[in-house]
DNA sequence: AGAAACCGTTGATATATGTCAACGGTTTTT
DNA sequence: AAAAACCGTTGACATATATCAACGGTTTCT
């Protein structure tokens, strides 16, 4: 079950994983399933762990007043479900992170991570390059949010990504995208016109 | 001038910087002025230089096809003005960072900021906790985006940005919240009521 | 196998926000 | 000192998107 955990540091990184590198990665981070529905993190509790996916899809969303999801990610293998603020500051957090698949995780607390990342270089190495890569995709994501009309942030995703299309129901592509499933339907259907 | 610089860097680590270490800093930040309304990075550059500002205020935004300036950042004093997306894969940015006072930057380009978290553990430091601090605050504010109306984020805005406010001009904040200097103006009148 | 939950779509209507134009008061430029 | 640019506001109107309710077709539960 490790394997794909060990392929997704080693990709990130130049450095191969030596064998007791490899050992204690696998030691560290625990199997965890989560059954479909199932929470990962409720809304109130502190992120205690972050999880690789190995398989399954899983969301991350905020409930407002009125009671309606606001999806904020969608996360399927090779991603990592985490609120960062909560598991951070040690806040409580204010999303809820659940299975819409059965899912496979490999979990780690923060203090585990920062261990290894002092120990395995490739960690370290890996951490920093998520960081980037991810301080890139916000800010893209954030600058299509303020700039662009629903449709062409629906476009913009649809062309980037087809995974997550096929994978999750659109009313949860519509919140993702910060628009109502009605919206997304008429969108579409004007879109194959 | 670099001792802002100095003094910032030392925030982020429990390690004192050397003697040695500060001379390196100062040798490799190079101070560039930028007279209100001129440019740090024009679109369609590659964005060469991070810049850490002294003295002053800048904004960064997109031009959409109409024209439309859109804010995507705004930066004061301790602030990094950098397209991270064109400075690390050295691609035009589809962004201008321009000043809106007269700036004193300290800059440095990504291969010499490299060497220095390289060589100063401080530095590094510093750099994996901006970046957590970042991705928390990308966080919430796409949250915020996604999930609130413009008038909950503006008042979510005003309560943690006051220095903003008080520096930049209403039409400004209004883009960076993604809505026309009309409807803010709207907004903050009623919300005086 | 039947019931229930889920999902996407559509229509009618409501609401938030954008667009355009104009104004008076500043500040900046020359 | 005059002219120009900038800034916030307001009104009238247009548009994008949300809301609410209903429907038929799936899939999931028991």
């Amino acid at each position: 079950m490790h394997e794909k955990l060990i392929a997704y540091i080693s990709q990130y990184s130049n450095l191969p994983l030596t064998t007791e590198e490899q050992a204690l990665i696998t030691a560290t981070f625990q199997p965890k399933k989560i059954r479909k529905k199932q929470y990962f993190l409720q809304e109130g509790d502190v992120c205690k762990y972050a999880g690789f996916i190995v398989k399954g899809a899983m969301r991350q969303y905020s409930v407002d007043d009125k009671g309606t999801e606001h999806i904020v990610h969608l996360f399927i293998e090779n991603y990592w479900a985490n609120d960062r603020e909560s598991s951070t500051m040690l806040t409580p957090s204010v999303y809820n992170i659940d299975a819409w698949e059965d899912t496979e995780l490999l979990i780690i607390t923060r203090a585990e991570m920062l261990y290894l990342m002092d120990k395995i270089p490739a960690i370290a190495q890996m951490i920093r390059l998520m960081d980037e890569r991810n301080a890139i995709v916000n800010q893209r994501r954030l600058s299509s949010t303020i700039s662009n009309t629903a449709e062409k942030r629906y476009e913009e995703f649809a062309a980037h990504h087809q995974q997550f299309i096929q994978r999750f129901p659109q009313h949860l592509i519509a919140s993702y995208l910060g628009i109502t499933k009605e919206t997304l339907s008429r969108i579409r259907k004007q879109g194959t016109k």
